[in-house]
DNA sequence: TTGAAAGCGGTACCAC
DNA sequence: GTGGTACCGCTTTCAA
């Protein structure tokens, strides 16, 4: 059934039933409650295409995600928080998985030219990223999940990498510690370039001296963490404890440190970044696991609300917002062994 | 820029820049190669709603997670597949978010009724799943990732998951196992329902009695897994061998074996469900895990490959596939201590 | 407050 | 092999 059969099914023009489904003002309470009712009943949804078409707008936002880098736990954390929120207005999640850089500019080439989507959602910007430009180009609303390395004219959110990272460590240099390991994000991504700051600023302050050997990065997954805490565990001078960019990272570390016949806590301290996952849990490690704490979660929900007010024609171009991180001590984390 | 304009800029007829864009055999080899060229150039994307509008094809299918389910570890391994595979057609993925049953129904009856989506995915059918009723009463295409209680009679692509358990549960019993926990998903999935049924045939044919303490059920989570495993390890006669879920419920396992002073392998023999995901391996644990196994990424390009078939008209209303699931042995298993 | 009708930008039938 | 044009179903201006 179209508008035209529907309007007709039910003595009305199609006119006022576009509007009252659409909530426009000047129809009557009345009117409006009926063909809603009628709607309902008869089982008429508007043609998304065609309103598309006549208004100019998708009704969707656009994601995309790399291979292999994309789904991992924290996107997809976010990605539930984002959808929650765009649910309400039933704004839809378009997703394109693509295999590199490449083929990630043409994808957004392709969303924002056919007109698939109104808004872009950037995530895990790099220090040289020409993304930004590139949608700034195509004229298509964007905002992104954490930020440009030059903090750039657009909308963006981001949690506060560099003083979450720069209080743990200050933390664990407070309780006598003097060699920490840190096992960070990958390389040119700037979220991690942040950590690494605060990491290295929290070191300087106390006259501590850099170690290059004890700073690894890579992906948030549990082999790095185990191998980058082998080679800690194996140098001359270990580190007494360990910075850990994410939960899974915590696991392999936890592994390594168990192998290695040490007793988490005791004998290595160990601070996690958590990104709050339900399926996993710092609170539920023996050791309980102390964290640098920040819901991904959370921040879809923001974004979503962000998002919205963009499709509503708010201008939000000098909007941004750094969300503090919280440091949650638990039992991995004692002062080092005399 | 639309079709009329670019049609005029290089002076052809909408009609064979049309079908040029869309691989109409009718156009000369040597005119689509230009055009494409000229497309490129030009920056020139057919627009979707309008294109959509004309077809009556969306040129995107969806997907419904239920909030705090949906967006597991599983799910989001699937979906990597599937986008993957889409991805070659340029068909998007549209996903939506709902919180309950209700609005599921909801959402499927709202996507297909504004013709949203050219076909809808399924996933974790429950034991009275009214879900493919509806769709079939709305008359849009879907298929199953995982199958209905009745096997009914639409497309679905499973996994063994009876075979998977039944023989897993044989193997422990043929190095000596006489009680064996199961850690299973939650009641109710078809796929719990059957790995049940595969743990209590393989269980009867050795004329072992069924112990219903020895049987768990819930999310696929650390803690469902420590708390299971807490309570088998405090029974008067606990297993010495354990069926675990999942990984993450693995995890929580191995915790809980820990915690209790006893050695995962030695004391207690683990074979847990491996769905692979890259960031956490059973290759990995210490002791590495014994797993069944089966990629759910795989199976997210299968269903790729099966949608296209659909939405290029091929009839796979009769389609099933059940693809059959390793047995990875590892350290975790061993007879049980005499 | 309601209605008639002109687009929105493609597709695909029909003619050449 | 190529082109003209009547739709597709909704939104929104303009008029009543």
């Amino acid at each position: 059934m179209n508008l035209k059969e529907f309007a007709k099914a039910i003595g009305m023009s199609q006119t006022t039933v576009s509007r009252a489904l659409s909530g426009y003002p000047e129809v009557k309470q009345e009117t409006r409650q009926k063909i809603l009712k009628l709607a309902q009943e008869l089982g008429y949804h508007p043609n998304r295409s065609a309103a598309g078409l006549a208004t100019g707008r998708a009704g969707a936002v656009g994601i995309v995600l790399r291979e292999g880098r994309g789904f991992d736990p924290n996107t997809t954390e976010f990605m539930a928080g984002l959808a929650n929120r765009l649910e309400t207005r039933q704004i839809d999640i378009l997703i394109s998985v693509v295999e590199d850089r490449q083929q990630e500019l043409a994808a957004y080439q392709r969303l924002a030219g056919s007109k698939r989507v109104d808004a872009i959602i950037l995530h895990t910007p790099t220090v040289d990223d020409e993304r930004m430009d590139v949608l700034k180009k195509l004229k298509i609303p964007f905002i992104v999940h954490g930020r440009g390395a030059d903090g750039g004219d657009y909308p963006w959110l981001d949690i506060d990498n560099y003083g979450a990272i720069y209080r743990a460590t200050s933390y664990l240099l407070d309780i006598g510690h003097r060699h920490i390991g840190m096992i960070n994000g990958s390389r040119g991504d700037v979220f991690a370039e942040h950590r690494e700051q605060g990491y290295r600023n929290a070191l300087k302050e106390r006259g501590i001296v850099f170690r290059s050997d004890l700073l690894t990065s890579g992906a948030f997954i549990d082999d790095v963490g185990y191998r980058s805490m082998q080679d800690f565990l194996s140098l001359s001078e270990p580190p007494t404890a360990v910075l850990a960019g994410s939960m899974m990272t915590a696991l392999g570390v936890m592994r390594a440190v168990r192998s290695a016949g040490l007793q988490l806590g005791a004998d290595v301290s160990l601070i996690a970044h958590d990104d709050v996952f339900n399926y996993i849990n710092a609170d539920n490690m023996v050791p309980t696991v102390s964290t640098t704490r920040s819901s991904m979660r959370d921040a879809g929900v923001r974004i979503g609300d962000i998002l919205l007010q963009m499709l509503a024609g708010r201008d939000m171009s000098g909007h941004r917002e750094i969300w503090p991180v919280e440091l949650v001590l638990r039992e991995s984390t004692r002062p080092p062994r005399k």
